[in-house]
DNA sequence: TCTGGGGTCCTCGGGCCC
DNA sequence: TCTGGGGCCCGAGGACCC
């Protein structure tokens, strides 16, 4: 998917079609998750600090991530992977690898454009969205040929063009080299995928050990025999908290461990799985992170187990100076819950935990606590409800006001007003259905 | 400019066992 | 009893990806 929850939010919100959108985290240590490619003309990129972003864009739309809505697009397009072949092997929200043979979709160059150009209309039609699509004897040659797509395009590699095409380009479109062994590279002299050819197997594995200079060798000659994996098992599950500034009272980093162990501990039972070993993340003031992790004797998904283990942890690190960040984790993952009936006798006494009502799901969509009406929290780009004017989103809030512009995905761009935050008439909404009757906004 | 959150994989050192 | 090596697990850290 192009610019995708960028491209989402556009297709919300009829007033920001055309115009620069940027997503991600709107708190004083946020980073852009995406942006839209009117954005990217003023330098805006993911991974960019907020902050940055703001003074290179100031006049671009600033909204906080909607991951339900995204999930949703996610999963009608996992859907139409899916009718193509049933080796498919979801990235992230927005990016799969789809095995077109194994699927009988596609079997030659001919076949495989027939069926990427229909994916890529039957995506417009049910999502409204647009998505780009990299054909390719490979994964490794598909992503690429997907990002050289994007946006709204189709690439496909042809067999046998393959090093000619590699060779100028930088290392850094192999997968596995980011900035670190980029950086690495150049200093060895190798800066394109070319030079890594010539380089030779042996060099790569004197300057990046064996594992990644094999595989970063066979990478740079076009061979990837990694196949298409339609289920992974997950490997751990984890939670982490950046705070707006830095805590320093022990107390308070204490308690925060606590609650971050319990959020873990119910995403860890939501996705049925119990684990062995407890990680407790640690990021300090100057941004070095360390890790302390202790291996249980057997799996858990007891709260008051992982909250004890991560408080131990806890006692090994020196906070003082202040943390940035915390987090905890659990790996060694089960996929059945088998309770720790020494910790559970240990622990029988103590704090009944809470357990999730079975089927329930994840910590975030579980039903919040009321909130009392003048402490209520309006995100940026959240849907709202107004008793009189109707359906439409926060543009943003602060001095006990709140902005809210009404429209909808088919209203075309619509006014705006300000309320009081605790205006009882104003209420949150549901995001509404990006396409009516499989016709996607702007085509009929 | 000042760096999110959720993951995966690799490396390396140390301890333990055979 | 001392020394050494291989294999495995554990713990920590680093790099990378979206």
């Amino acid at each position: 998917m192009d610019a995708f929850y960028a491209s989402a939010e556009q297709a919300a919100k009829p007033s920001l079609r055309g115009k620069a959108v940027v997503v991600g985290g709107l708190g004083p240590r946020g980073v852009v998750a995406t942006c839209s490619y009117e954005a990217r003309v003023f330098g805006v990129h993911s991974a960019m600090p907020m902050a940055q972003a703001r003074r290179l864009a100031p006049n671009a739309a600033y909204l906080v991530p909607r991951f339900g809505l995204y999930r949703e697009i996610s999963e009608q397009v996992m859907k139409l992977l899916r009718e193509l072949s049933p080796l498919v092997e979801p990235l992230s929200l927005d990016e799969a690898f789809v095995d077109l043979e194994a699927g009988r979709a596609a079997w030659d160059e001919r076949s495989a454009l027939l069926a990427g150009e229909k994916l890529r209309a039957d995506i417009r039609a049910v999502t409204g969205l647009t998505g780009s699509v990299g054909l390719a004897a490979s994964k490794m040659l598909a992503k690429i040929a997907s990002e050289r797509a994007k946006p709204d395009g189709l690439v496909l590699i042809e067999p046998g063009t393959e090093r000619a095409l590699l060779a100028p380009l930088s290392v850094r479109v192999l997968p596995g080299v980011g900035p670190a062994t980029g950086d690495h590279l150049r200093r060895g002299g190798i800066s394109t995928v070319g030079d890594i050819a010539e380089a030779g197997e042996d060099e790569l594995v004197r300057l990046l050990g064996k594992a990644h200079g094999v595989g970063l060798y066979a990478m740079a000659l076009a061979r990837d025999e990694r196949r298409v994996v339609a289920e992974r098992d997950t490997k751990s599950v984890s939670v982490e908290d950046t705070y707006d500034v830095d805590i320093h009272d022990r107390v308070r980093v204490r308690g925060e461990v606590q609650r971050l162990a319990d959020r873990c501990v119910q995403r860890l039972r939501a996705a049925r799985l119990s684990g062995r070993t407890i990680v407790l993340k640690v990021r300090r003031y100057d941004f070095s992170t360390l890790t302390r992790s202790e291996t249980l004797r057997g799996p858990t998904d007891d709260p008051a187990v992982v909250r004890e283990a991560a408080a131990r942890l806890l006692e090994s690190v020196d906070t003082t100076g202040g943390v940035r960040l915390l987090g905890v984790g659990v790996s060694g993952l089960a996929d059945y819950t088998q309770e720790d009936l020494f910790a559970q006798a240990r622990t029988a006494a103590e704090e009944e935990p809470e357990p999730l009502p079975a089927g329930e799901g994840t910590a975030e969509e579980a039903p919040e606590e009321p909130v009392p009406a003048a402490r209520r929290r309006w995100h940026a780009g959240h849907d709202v409800r107004h008793a009189e004017f109707g359906h439409g989103w926060v543009q943003g809030s602060g001095l006990g006001r709140v902005t809210v512009r009404f429209e909808t995905p088919f209203s075309g761009p619509g006014r705006v007003k300000t309320f009081r935050v605790d205006d009882p008439a104003l209420a949150a909404a549901e995001p509404l259905p990006l396409v009516e009757r499989g016709v996607p906004p702007g085509s009929g």
